[in-house]
DNA sequence: TGATACTTGTTATTCAACAAGCATATATGT
DNA sequence: ACATATATGCTTGTTGAATAACAAGTATCA
């Protein structure tokens, strides 16, 4: 199961020791944390929180098999920090889509962005998916960063929605929060069908039928949207 | 944390051993899978399928610590029949519904019987829901049968998709494998949401939110539905 | 008396958590 | 500048707890 060799990519080089770039104390422990998250959550996304063991983060990361022990404390802490990195992640892209969206048209927007990934994009998600189907059973304080994590999302939507019945996009007798809740509960009920064996979602259509009734239940004008 | 005391509904009564109904070998072995599975259930709902240890399924169904691995023979093996005896479950309960509707009479009843439980009868979703989350993890085959059992939900929702279709009810440019995986989706992933710490869902507005998408998009005069 | 259900005893493995040592970087003194 | 001392990052050694899986024994039924 484990590799034998680990990428290691030469940084503690043997040949050339001289080249080696002399990095300092504080660069070298941010690379080191920054690796252990992608190991940490590329691990999680294969094999789920549970599955996955500090040993195996640390060497995945090209490092010793403590080191994620060492660095994090205990496994509870790596939660956090990687749940915090990988929410991280998905603000900023967000932030960095195509242009400044607005009321419905970000909402859009969102889905299209959740939906519409390349397969290698999805480890970002699909640990998270894990991360939080499993913190809502233990009894630890582990899941509340996840609670938390899940309320920045729904806030997210609720603004959007609230703008768009502000600016007359948005029909008014929609409830923000229900209908902020459903689309995350969608788009993430979606994502696990699609992560199970065999398959059969065709993302690309669940996509469309979505957004079609996106556009039907919530606009005020559909036939401006659906002709879009 | 494991019960001092497990219930032990009087089956080997040490007082009235005379009473004792001299059960059949079939009925012994009966009542124990059964014990067996619905304290696996509870278990899986409260801890995940990880989480949960074959000594406490033993116990808190009342018998020994032993006897879920010796009856199941491998966790992987429980996990199987869990998901069977939950899936029968559920389609039974689909089936003892009100009274017979069909197309998208039926889409919303299903809704409807899914967000309307009472947070006891809760313990089968919530156990589905952890499994499945924790089945697109596993390397083994212990998924297959989750992804069969929500093939078989798909199936239900396609068919009256279809038949509403073909009744005049929905609206023919509906996709029914897309628009079924997506209320499937909305439908979980609202409960997962719901399952998190410190949830602030409601999931009767939530419902009747879910209700108005579904007949804004999918039927064919959404005004005849609404009005109900 | 034999079969079947159930229990208790045991083992091997896995793994988080810590401790003690090694390696690399930085501060201090000459 | 250079050398030495100290701090910080990283590795290897070790331990104890948890637990799935099996084996051998006891109780219940045919």
């Amino acid at each position: 199961m484990k590799t034998e060799a680990p990428p290691l990519p030469a940084s503690p080089d043997a040949a050339l020791r001289q080249v080696a770039p002399r990095r300092t104390q504080i660069e070298r422990r941010t690379e080191a944390e920054a690796r252990l998250l992608a190991a940490a959550r590329e691990i999680v996304a294969r094999k789920g929180w549970v599955g996955m063991t500090l040993a195996e983060v640390g060497e995945t990361a090209g490092y010793s098999r403590g080191l994620a022990a060492h660095h994090f404390g205990s496994k509870p802490s790596l939660l956090r920090a990687l749940a915090s990195h990988i929410n991280d992640n998905f603000m900023r892209e967000l932030d960095g889509g195509p242009q400044r969206r607005d009321g419905l048209d970000a909402l859009l927007g969102f889905v299209q962005t959740y939906l519409g990934r390349s397969d290698e994009r999805w480890t970002n998600t699909r640990a998270l998916l894990l991360l939080m189907a499993e913190a809502s059973t233990d009894d630890s304080e582990t899941g509340e960063h996840l609670a938390i994590y899940n309320q920045r999302v729904l806030g997210f939507l609720e603004q959007h929605f609230h703008a768009g019945i502000a600016n007359g996009d948005i029909r008014s007798d929609i409830d923000p929060a229900s209908a902020a809740t459903v689309i995350v509960g969608a788009l993430r009920g979606v994502l696990m069908q699609k992560l199970l064996k065999n398959s059969s979602v065709n993302l690309d259509a669940v996509k469309k039928e979505l957004l079609s009734m996106m556009i039907r239940s919530f606009a005020r004008k559909p036939a401006k949207w659906l002709t879009h």
